[in-house]
DNA sequence: GTGTAGACTTTAGTCGACT
DNA sequence: AAGTCGACTAAAGTCTACA
């Protein structure tokens, strides 16, 4: 077998569907979000659109701003 | 309240003890790891030090070649 | 209220040499 | 077999402006 590096963009869809879930059931706006958690508004947005591999930092504090487990935005929702 | 920026340090730590365990439980060295994974011999290592705030591709990566679901590497293990 | 593009700064990730 | 120290390249993260 070879390495084992990828783009990971499974990854990246499932945070970002994740995110939005969560997001919107707080009732808050990307750009509220974005106040919230102390990042830009239009980097919230890539993330949301899973353009973005974010660093287990970025991954903490989304996760704080959602009051939920980091661990969390990692599980697939298949239901 | 302000912001949820964080250093993270937390989830560094959490996934560095994941990580050495199970790769211990593997009977690998970081060297053999670090080739499985396609990562350098002394990232692997800074990463099990808890020094390095790796993004979803690396969590992704390291987790392919554990064998084990990403979210497993956040996992906080009091017991 | 969100998407996109670009220029910019910071840091993740690479690697060799020595301990 | 693992830690540390650099120097380097790639990419994360910031922000403004316009659609």
């Amino acid at each position: 077998m070879g390495n084992q590096k990828s783009a990971a963009v499974g990854l990246q869809r499932t945070v970002a569907e994740n995110l939005k879930e969560r997001r919107l059931r707080l009732g808050l706006s990307q750009e509220e979000f974005a106040e919230v958690c102390g990042y830009h508004r239009t980097y919230i947005g890539s993330i949301e659109r899973a353009e973005r591999n974010i660093t287990l930092s970025t991954l903490d504090a989304l996760a704080r701003a959602l009051n939920v487990p980091p661990n969390e935005l990692l599980r697939e929702n298949n239901g």
